[in-house]
RNA sequence: GCGGGAGUGACUCAGUGGUAGAGUGUCACCUUGCCAAGGUGAAAGUCGCGGGUUCGAAUCCCGUCUUCCGCUCCA
């Protein structure tokens, strides 16, 4: 444990002190669990968010894209199970200072917490006796109410008619458009709808580091099929999702995927599995997915009156479409990236050289024009230039080469371009690979191919 | 919310009542010429905040804020 905590402190540290993540608001003293990305890790944000929606936009013979708002009419909301379903009520025991959610205490000891106000449920725990499932002792705080949604006002009223959440999910935003998709984009079942957003939850426990935070962004997929078909589906993105991880250079051993037990399955699934990645605290998840079956666009249909049936022309039938949702976390599954990426490598003289070995693909700055001597500069930042429009790349000619190799393997840099005193006459650069270290001689005018040939993915 | 840590330059920390320090990093110049930490110099600190004790507080006392870890929840 001790070296895992140690392990995401130097992540953390690193982090910061390059330029991928800052804590946010940290003028004022911070505000617990926000991060604000900085230059680099707006680069990675962006470069793992564009390998997502290529693969499952642009790529993909089913899908198309959404972008859809964080501000819902809140109908959505009630017909999602959200309002009902977001609101906990805890409590806490004061003998081991564990927390319980109330109602499953009541429901685990017989009883039926539905309908029950806090009051009535303190009083059911403490008139049958119950004991706290961790210590044993009957002595508990007060129910309290945790609201996961983030509330605000639409309109410059703040009364309670103009009430309305900032969204938990991207997903809804998907159905609630669903048949408008459908009909514009011409697309037959099966198809899905593709949408990378924000989301905000109020988390009761948010930690380590940007794995759980209260605002964060999701790239989700909902992928509606005929009932029937789903379990394929189902399969199909489960297999699919693990490829993109590894192709994007997960280590397998650090990736699984746990198939749920029917007893943690939500409200709207039949299936759920989850692939989870071995972080420096443990496994968590990365990736959802769910057979959410036809629940959601039946529950909007019941809720606004549309009618969400979809009629398929080859068998001539009319229904609501399964869905199967792989749902993914933006910023934990980057974190995953730079976890995975994370290498302190000894050398042969012993020293350390830290090195994050990010996909060329995902990695912020592509290249970097490291002139051998600041004599050469001209010509060297002349080519810098002419690299910038095919890619990030970076200069530097500040203290020894060596260091400056160093300084650009701490943030994944995969291509060092050195401009050296030969380089007027032959034409050519020294292109220095991250992961081998290796030097190879490319001439100038294709140094940019030389480059873009390896960022594919 | 409860419990336990912690707040001193960007980072890691020293300083326990008497002039705010070091290393790393950053920047400039020199040196070097393909794998960092040679030289010279510079910038950078409301010692979390408020109050109290004292001739004098980073240091002692009270309060407060923030943050980290753990627990409950994670659609």
């Amino acid at each position: 444990m001790e070296n895992t905590r140690k392990s995401m402190d130097k992540l953390a540290a690193l982090c910061k002190g390059r330029g991928f993540i800052y804590p946010g608001s940290e003028i004022y003293g911070g505000l617990a669990n926000t991060w604000d990305y900085g230059p680099l890790g707006a680069e990675l944000k962006n470069n793992v968010k564009a390998a997502w929606w290529r693969k499952f936009v642009r790529e993909s013979p089913f899908n198309v894209g959404l972008d859809s708002g964080i501000l819902m009419n809140p109908s959505v909301w009630k017909a999602s199970g959200h309002l009902k379903n977001f609101n906990d009520p805890l409590m806490d025991c004061r003998q081991c200072k564990t927390r319980h959610r109330a109602d499953h205490l009541i429901e685990g000891n017989g009883g039926n917490p539905a309908g029950m106000s806090f009051d009535q449920m303190s009083d059911w725990i403490k008139e049958n006796n119950i004991a706290c499932p961790g210590c044993g002792a009957r002595d508990f705080t007060s129910v309290r109410q945790f609201n996961m949604m983030f509330k605000t006002f639409h309109g410059v009223n703040e009364d309670t008619a103009s009430a309305i959440y900032l969204r938990p999910e991207t997903a809804q935003g998907i159905f609630v458009q669903f048949k408008n998709v459908q009909r514009s984009s011409r697309r037959k079942v099966p198809f899905g709808i593709a949408q990378i957003g924000k989301a905000f939850r109020n988390e009761i426990t948010p930690g380590n580091f940007i794995f759980r935070t209260r605002e964060f962004e999701q790239m989700e997929l909902e992928f509606f099929c005929q009932p029937g078909t789903d379990r394929t589906w189902f399969d199909f993105w489960k297999q699919f999702c693990r490829g993109w991880l590894l192709g994007l250079g997960l280590k397998p051993e650090n990736v699984r995927t746990r198939d749920h037990e029917p007893t943690e399955l939500s409200h709207y699934s039949n299936a759920t599995t989850d692939i989870e990645y071995l972080y420096p605290f443990g496994w968590g998840e990365l990736w959802g997915i769910a057979d959410r079956t036809d629940y959601d666009l039946k529950c909007h249909q019941t809720e606004s009156g549309e009618n969400m049936e979809y009629f398929d022309p080859e068998s001539n039938e009319k229904y609501i479409p399964y869905v199967i949702e792989p749902s993914l976390g933006v910023d934990r599954v980057m974190l995953a990236f730079l976890v995975d990426a994370y290498d302190e490598e000894t050398l042969q003289d012993g020293d350390t050289r830290t090195v994050l070995r990010l996909h060329p693909a995902l990695a912020p700055v592509k290249c970097a024009v490291l002139p051998l001597s600041k004599k050469l500069s001209e010509e060297a930042v002349q080519l810098c230039s002419r690299l910038k429009k095919h890619f990030f790349t970076d200069y530097d000619e500040a203290g020894a080469i060596g260091r400056r190799y160093r300084r650009q393997d701490e943030t994944g840099t995969p291509f060092c371009v050195t401009y050296d005193f030969d380089s007027k006459d032959d034409r050519c650069v020294t292109v220095r690979d991250r992961d081998t270290m290796a030097q190879e001689r490319v001439s100038i005018d294709g140094v940019a191919a030389y480059i873009n040939e390896r960022l594919a993915y």
